[in-house]
Parts: structure tokens; sequence; C-alpha cells
RNA sequence: GGGCCCGUAGCCUAGCCAGGAUGGGGCGUCGGCCUCCUAAGCCGAUGGUCCUGGGUUCAAAUCCCAGCGGGCCCGCCA
């Protein structure tokens, strides 16, 4: 990584290579000062205060209990071997004994600021991404909306999380596949295509998936009505549970009235359709063992109208600037008996019982017997509820097919990483323990859910089935429309096209930040204010903050210029190039702990300290010519790394706004 | 009933995994700053029982235990 006593010119991580020194500086200083201890792990971090130096160790507190003195005199003792040390390091400048015994270093300034703004200079659009040294495959299988309504915003949550993973992973140097798995076989499937084709199978107006959407929640919803009443009536009154029945009836009797009003037309052409027919459960049942089976008939009508729905994602990706690799039918697994092999299989494992004519996975016993629960993490006592494998009619479920899956998945990659709702915690476990009892275990463990949190409604919860939802392009749309007044009315000089550029980088960053800005295992509540956010801690702020750093650069026709660093004195100098050096820290921190949300925190303060910076330093009129070229290079440091940061998360930089 | 996740100012949020010095931001409110590189900005003020109670530790927002509050899951749905 670096060379003691060697001054590199480039480095990936300026910051990294201060910290190693320092790192380095003090263990020999401790094997020196106690060379018949043994040292307790160094960690060093950054102090509370500028004050305090750079970095810091509190290693004293721990030894002074090893050797009986008082953390302050050890520090002291360290301290005072420094010197020496500290001057076959160009990256310190000193090293001190200070507060109740903490071992503080300095930074020398110039020097990390030099190797900073050169390494950001050099290395351009890779500056940040420092690459792993054990590349591995990875597939990172996200959104995978069924194809029945369009993405909602909750749904996008998982399309702007997974995306952002994607692109981390890749930028630390990990071969990165996307996969979307669709999931055509389930009984929504067949209540959908049952609708569609009750209708016709017409083409749909608007944007196809937007069409499916309205499709599914109106036959969906009369399908529910109908069964309830049918329920009830059964019933008779006397029965209690009526009592239930009649109330979650009301309930859709009140969403078919919501549906009635947006899609009239569509909604009354349904409900005639659907009251001719004696039986549509029956209908629904049939067309999804059928298409299971792979019968034409079955197979042509819901292969259309899912691939309708898919054209309207790949629209709705296009524009949020996400990509998909691999396509994956869910029933290409049923087809190829890949589903059903690997269900003989399991039955074949002591950990499958038949029940009432269907088989259950005993995912407790599988764990108990395979010793799984140190494995996965799991509490001893903590019994895990087991997994229906089939519907009675032969039919599939799943997580029974989601289990051939992972397999062909965990093939292909070294780590493959499911982003998924955190309400299927449980099933996603079942699936890990069914792969063990396969004995799958190792490929199991390289098996992450990385789970994420719900988006939510101030008053209801979002509901496909209910056709409750804002979907990912109205917010957009609004997003980009709201963006496009906004630059209108800073730059009317552009030229219109040049405008609506901006505005769909701006509209469409806004929304990409405020729903990755949040640590996934936390609920978002979406509010309009909080995607339409252009102020503070935004993307739109970000991308200010770099449009105004491309605007110094470009009315100066910036050419790198050989500019002596230490000349930056101020403090608001100091933050800024520190930030900068630090960004290859963030980013390893948030590829190999996969934290998104990082990234998102990180943009934001860096714009911070920038638009601090901008506000009361001059560069083009500083005071010296020599001031101005130093401080050309961090404005040039900063327009890379807050572009490069951007990036990670899919957010354009315009160079104007 | 059991399991998982969350709980930090009026509201939103970082820090928690790898414990360290006065707990960072933002919104809001109040007060300032555009003859000077874009005011989508900056500066200042305001506001905190880090859910509660124990424990471990020289040191706890962070680790452990027990509660409390909210969400989710425990389906022949996905």
């Amino acid at each position: 990584m670096y060379e003691v006593k060697n001054v590199t010119r480039v480095s990936s991580n300026p910051f990294g290579e201060f910290r190693n020194q320092c790192s380095t500086t003090l263990r020999t200083l401790l094997q020196e000062a106690f060379p018949d201890t043994t040292l307790p792990a160094l960690s060093l971090n950054i102090p509370p205060n500028p004050e305090f130096g750079e970095l810091s160790s509190s290693i004293c507190f721990e030894l002074s209990k090893l050797l009986k003195k008082s953390p302050l005199d050890l520090a002291k003792q360290i301290a005072a071997k420094a010197e020496l040390e500290r001057s076959s390091f160009n990256l310190v400048s000193a090293i001190k004994a200070e507060g109740q015994g903490y071992v503080n270093f300095y930074v020398n300034f110039a020097e990390l600021a030099r190797l900073t703004v050169e390494s950001a200079k050099a290395l351009n659009t890779d500056y940040g991404y420092v690459k792993t040294e054990r590349p591995q495959r990875i597939i990172v299988e996200h959104t995978s909306a069924n194809p029945i309504h369009p993405i909602h915003i909750g749904t996008s949550r998982n399309t702007v999380l997974g995306d952002t993973l994607a692109r981390v992973l890749e930028a630390r140097g990990h071969t990165v596949s996307r996969h979307y798995y669709i999931d055509d076989v389930g009984r929504q499937s067949a209540v959908i295509a049952y609708g569609y084709n009750l209708l016709g199978r017409p083409k749909p107006d608007g944007k196809p998936d937007h069409y499916v959407g309205a499709v599914y929640a109106i036959t969906s919803c009369l399908l529910e009505i109908r069964k309830l009443k049918e329920t009830i009536e059964k019933a008779g009154s006397a029965f209690e549970e009526t009592i239930n029945l009649k109330k979650n009836l009301d309930d859709w009797v009140a969403v078919a009235a919501e549906l009635e009003q947006k899609f009239p037309k569509l909604f009354n052409a349904l409900l005639e359709k659907i009251n001719e027919d004696k039986n549509p459960e029956l209908k629904v049942s049939q067309l999804l063992r059928e298409y299971e089976e792979g019968r034409n008939e079955a197979k042509k009508l819901i292969r259309e109208f899912s691939q309708l729905c898919l054209e309207g994602f790949k629209q709705t990706f296009a524009r949020a600037e996400v990509s998909v690799d691999s396509w994956d039918r869910e029933s290409n697994f049923v087809w190829n008996s890949d589903v059903s092999r690997t269900l003989e299989t399991l039955k074949k494992t002591p950990f499958v019982v038949n029940e009432n004519g269907v088989y259950e996975f005993d995912a407790e016993k599988a764990a108990q017997t395979l010793d799984l629960k140190k494995v996965f993490d799991l509490k001893e006592d903590q019994e895990i509820p087991s997994l229906t494998l089939g519907r009675a009619d032969g039919t599939t479920l799943y997580t029974t097919r989601d289990i051939p899956y992972s397999i062909w998945k965990l093939k292909q990659a070294d780590t493959v990483i499911n982003v998924i709702g955190m309400e299927q915690t449980l099933s996603q476990l079942q699936l890990k323990i069914a792969l063990c009892a396969l004995g799958h275990t190792e490929k199991a463990k390289n098996l992450i859910h990385f789970s994420y949190n719900l988006v939510s409604f101030p008053g209801q919860r979002i509901s496909g089935r209910r056709g409750r939802y804002v979907t990912f392009d109205e917010v957009i749309e609004e997003s980009v429309a709201r963006a496009y007044e906004e630059v209108s009315k800073r730059s009317p000089e552009l030229p219109d096209e040049v405008k609506r550029g901006i505005a769909e980088a701006v509209g469409v960053g806004a929304v990409k930040y405020a729903l990755v800005e949040t640590d996934p295992q936390k609920r978002v509540v979406f509010t309009w204010d909080k995607v339409l956010n252009f102020e503070t801690n935004s993307a739109p702020y970000i991308q200010y903050s770099h449009a105004r750093a491309c605007n110094i650069l470009k009315k100066v026709d910036y050419k790198p210029p050989n500019a002596d660093m230490s000349l930056l004195k101020d403090p608001l100098e100091r933050d800024l190039v520190l930030a900068v050096a630090r960004f290859p820290e963030i980013f390893v921190d948030a590829a190999d702990n996969l934290k998104p949300n990082a990234i998102a925190e990180y943009s934001n303060a860096l714009a911070d300290k920038f638009n601090a910076f901008y506000a009361s330093l001059p560069v083009i009129k500083a005071e010296t010519p020599e001031l101005s070229s130093a401080r050309l290079m961090i404005v040039e440091a900063v327009r890379i790394t807050l572009r490069n940061a951007l990036k990670l998360i899919g957010i354009e930089a315009p160079e104007r706004m």
C-alpha cells in the first residue's frame, strides 16, 4: 500500500496512508517501550476535535491495567520517543500525549493535502474506489417485483438500495451481476391472467405496467369480494366469525369503490365479465396449474401480460438509470424440472414429512440435526417454524421454487446478495436451512439476505392488491417537474433542452437520494416533502455544490497548476481536504459492510464542507496567485470526489444548474 | 404466545457491528449575509432523561440482562 520512508506521489487511499504510518509508528514505539508486554489490538480513532490531532489511540488506558501505571504516564513515555520514529514518516508531523492518556497523531497537512489532490487528479474517475485484494463474483438480486403492478415507491427502495450496492461492489473491484427474478408462477399471476383474458387481451392504453396494475387490483378485488360473500353465505349468520368476514368484506367493498372511481371503464368491464362466470376461483387455480405444467395456452397468456408489465419496468429502470444483467424467469425453473428434482431430493432427507397430503419441511429439526443455529446466528432455544413445500393440488410454492433458483445463482457466484424486504426474514432463513439440508451448507453461507424496512405512508399501508400505491414513475415525474421549474427560475438563459437535461438529473437524483439516505433497517415514512427536498441533505444540494466547483474551474479555464499546498492555513481548507482524503476509507467501509447509506451521508458532509469553504474563501480572487492555485487544486479534488460519490448512488453530477 | 427490527431535541437523522475526550447533521423557530467564483448557498442563536432500569468496564448512545413503546413475521400468499 505505501512504502515507509518513501514519498508516494499518488495513493488510492491518502488518509489510509497517514493511518498506516501512525499505526506502524505506534506499534514500533510500543514494542520499544514495553518489549515484554503482549500488546492488545491497535485501533486509531478520529478524535472529536481537531485540537487533538487527526488520529488518536487510547491504547494506554488498556495498558495501564497490565503495567500498573497511569495512562497519561504511559502516553508520555511513548510520545517522548516519538520524535525519532516520526522523522521517517512524511505524513506525521507530531505525536503528543494528551487528555487523560491519549496518544494523538498530528498530520503533516501540506504533505497530506498534496498527496490527496494529486491522487484525486491522477486517479480521477477512479478516485476513492479502492480495489479489494480478494475480488469475488457477486450476484445482487434486487427489485424482483412481481409483474402484476407497477414499481411503487415501497419497492423502489429495494431498487435503489440494490443498484447502489451493485455499483459500490463493482467499484470495489468485484465482478457484479445484477439479477431480476421474475415471479411469474404464483397465484397472483394467475389472477391477473384470468382478468386480462376476460377483457380479451387488449393492448394497454398508457404505460403497460400501470395498465397491468389496474387490471390486477380490480380483478383481485372482485374475486375477493365474491369469495367473501360465498363464505359468509355458507357460514350462515349464527357464527361469530362472520363478523370478521363481514368487516373484511366492507373493507374490500370500499376498495372496489376506490378502484371504480379511478378506472371506471376497466372496472365495469371486469365486473360484468366476472359476474358471468360461475366459478372464477376454479378458473384461476386451473390457470395456475396449467402454467406450471407448461401448457401452451396458459404459457402464452401469462407470458404475454407479464412481458407487458416488464416492458413497463424496463422503461422505469431506464429513466432511473438502473441496469439489470439477467432477467430470470421463475417459470423456467419449474419447466426444466429443477423445482421437482429439488423437491424429490429434499423429500429423501429426514426433515420432510407428509401432513394431510402436503409436504412440510421441518426447518427446526434440520437446524438442530445439522447444528445450523450457530451458523446462522440464532438462539439455540429458538424454534424455527416449518415450511410448507407445495399445495395439495401438486402446484409449487414460492419459497420452494426459490431453492433451485438459489442453487443456480450460487453456482455462478461466490456471494449472492438478495435484496428483499425484512418481512421475508423467516422464509429467507428457511430457504438457507433447506439448502443446508440438501448438502449445500457452504454455499448457503454465501447467501446474504440484505433486508430493508418498509416504506409506509402516514395514513395507510401500501397495497398492490388494493391498488393503493404511489408509483415510482409518478414520484420521479413530479420531482423532475419541480426541478425543471427550479432550473428555469435560476438559469433562464439556458436552452430548454439543457434545462430538461439538468432537471432530469436533479429530479431523479432527489428521489434516489431520499430512498438511500436512511439506514435500511429503519422505516421510511413517505412524504412528498422528503422526496422533493432540494435543500441541505439532498441530492440537489450535493449536485449544486458540484456545479459550483465546476463553475469555478470553468471560469479560470482550469489547468492543473503545480501548487504549494503549505499555503493552506484556514481550518475550512483543512476540513475540506481531510474530507476528500477520507473518501476512500468511507468507500471501503460502505462496500465491505454493505452500507449504501454511508455514501449518501458522506456526500452530504463533503458538500457541507465545500459550501462553507466556498462562502468564505475566494478561490479565483485569493490574496495571492499561489494561494489561488492551491485552492484550485482543492476545488478540483472536491469536484472529482463529489462526482465519484454520487456516481455510486447512481446520481448524475451536472456541471451547471 | 414466540422470533426479528427500530427507539437519539417539536419532527427527521449520523454515530452502535470493531466502547474512548464537550453526542454530529438537517427540518422548524428566531436573527443576520448577495456592488465579490451560482443565495438549490453561508453564518449565528434555539433546542438532548441518547426509551427505562440494572450490569460489565478506568471509560457505555455503543457491549450484556430485564422491562416499556412502535413495526414486521410465524399462510397450501409472495
